[in-house]
DNA sequence: GACTGTGAATCTATTCACAGCG
DNA sequence: CGCTGTGAATAGATTCACAGTC
């Protein structure tokens, strides 16, 4: 196993999808709509509704024949498989230009994450506020968790410093690592780490413009263009 | 079709590798060696050793038998095929926390991403300087694109500016969109857009720990910790 | 012996076909 | 009808088995 297609008994795939069934179910509910099909959300996410119809099955939230999916429960059944709907503290450490942009982040709250402590290793940025938030000594990093209740850490370090940093996230008791350095961590078994590669993204879109520039050089064998 | 399962020839999944892979190889290489192995590659990463063979075979990476991959050829291949060999030129819209820290970001240039204009459309950032780039007023979109070359844009202005921004993007010419806005834009057929959403990975991670807890609170039918 | 590389097998995800219900 | 939801079918990704090569 090199992979993890499940999270409990749901598809990743699923999984990944819900932020952005999320988001349209809670605009909805914002402006409020009570129903929505799985027609309407597939078109407005790019989908299709069977695949919303199948994803929402794996959640367990179950819709009404010639109305669609109550709003209300949507929300609530995906908050609660995210575990969105209570807060969850979480530390941050690295301060850089990324560090500073997540500290700034104002979404997070919709995620229920909560950043309650932040740490660098420059001693030139620790003691300073960056967006709102005191700056700790890396130094200090063990006795401040050990007064938190934090169970996630967000990385982002330099890469070179990613896997020590990590380690001693993991040895202070840190149960989940949201890894922003690009660096394969190696930790002990037991400490979940989700890897956030912008990189991945980028090289997609790169590919994908590479392939039609590729495709426009040659004769057309079917299909217009786009 | 919802999907995109290949990018030319090449299955999406293998081309969300590459980054990594190639991260790994251009270090090789910086260090002086000049062959390795499937299973170096794969214990490095996380990964199993015929994973990465079938994947150096869909970009057409030939390795010798015995000795392994030649490290050189690895990043050459893997640069052309995310065309990550030239320098091309993007437009970052939307200079907030997240645009503010892009253009600190130093990766880039590693990735062949060149940011060439900012912009934004508050008028009191308008006129300064972030991160050593001039940030651009939102009305001077259209002409400062058509002086320049960018085919690229990347997008991280507020959600609710995002469709519509975008549009004017595509209208200008721009073929691909990074889309940070986790907005679901609809464009033009013949756009490109990669959405990057930040929460997907927050999901995932929040998803994780959620089921432990779970798992954790029932009997346990099979296999030890974790 | 120590690797690569290919064709088959397995496993997963997506999509189709259609039954069921209001 | 218009919509959900299930079981089957297809497509895709990963993994296995093993032949081929130096």
């Amino acid at each position: 196993m090199a992979y993890g297609y499940r999270i409990g008994s749901i598809p990743l795939t699923t999984v990944q999808r819900l932020p952005s069934y999320l988001r349209v179910a809670r605009e909805m509910r914002r402006t409020g709509r009570e129903v929505v099909s799985s027609n309407r959300l597939a078109e407005l996410l790019g989908l299709e509704a069977i695949q919303v119809r199948k994803d929402f099955g794996f959640i367990g939230i179950t819709g009404l024949p010639k109305t669609g999916y109550p709003v209300e429960e949507l929300v609530r059944a995906m908050e609660h498989c995210l575990n969105w709907n209570r807060v969850r503290d979480a530390v941050l450490v690295g301060v850089g230009h990324l560090g500073t942009a997540l500290l700034g982040y104002e979404g997070f709250a919709a995620h229920g994450l909560n950043i309650c402590a932040a740490f660098d290793h420059d001693p030139r940025r620790a003691g300073t506020v960056v967006n709102g938030m005191p700056v700790t000594a890396m130094e200090d990093l063990e006795p401040v968790l050990r007064r938190l209740d934090a169970r996630m850490a967000i990385l982002t370090v330099a890469p070179e410093a990613a896997q020590e940093v990590a380690l001693r996230l993991a040895r202070a008791g840190i149960e989940g690592i949201w890894n922003f350095t690009g660096y394969p961590l190696t930790l002990p078994a037991g400490v979940i780490v989700q890897d956030q590669d912008i990189a991945i993204g980028l090289a997609v879109l790169s590919a994908k413009l590479s392939a039609r520039d590729e495709a426009a050089a040659l004769p057309d064998p079917e299909g217009g263009p786009g």
